[in-house]
DNA sequence: GCCAACGTTGGC
DNA sequence: GCCAACGTTGGC
């Protein structure tokens, strides 16, 4: 089983929102960076495990734990010209763009702060989300850093 | 294929 | 709001 994290603007859409949803199930739309949109497209697998990240925000860190539900489509978003994440490149018949679904699992009970996985560097080596100037939206985590991070909780 | 200019991300 | 770091674009 894989295990990820997503990164998402609590302003824009946070772990409460994903919960609200009517099937708590949420397309993961606008992704616009190719290395993300591969891990999405390749690597992710319905049922992988994924930390729910809330980023530019007061409190950086993993607030929540969700699953893949569906794995990689293209992105409508991508098509709609109306939309703010619209790419005229990207062509239906050959999408440029691809997301996955992203279903709730549940809120952790406190959040697990960016700071707090830093201060112990040494313990998270080779972990993405610290790595210098990382901004990856969507990123693997192996399952040893997966399971010392939880422990954290 | 190089690289300067530009836009974006995201912690602080 | 600042700005470092990074990805992308486009001229050459």
């Amino acid at each position: 089983m894989g295990y990820w994290l997503m990164k998402s603007e609590p302003e824009e859409f946070g772990i409460v929102d994903l919960k609200k949803r009517p099937k708590k199930t949420e397309p993961w739309d606008g992704v616009r960076n190719y290395q993300a949109r591969n891990f999405m497209r390749d690597d992710m697998k319905k049922g992988d495990k994924v930390f729910f990240y809330h980023s530019n925000c007061k409190e950086p860190g993993i607030v929540g734990i969700a699953t893949i539900s569906r794995e990689a489509y293209p992105d409508p978003t991508a098509f709609d010209p109306k939309d703010s994440h619209y790419d005229p490149k990207s062509d239906p018949d050959n999408p440029r763009w691809f997301l996955v679904d992203v279903k709730f699992e549940r809120e952790l009970t406190r959040t697990i702060t960016l700071k707090e996985i830093k201060d112990q560097a040494d313990k998270f080596e080779g972990l993405a989300l610290i790595r210098r100037g990382n901004r990856l939206s969507v990123m693997p985590v192996s399952a040893a850093h997966w399971k010392s991070i939880l422990s954290l909780e």
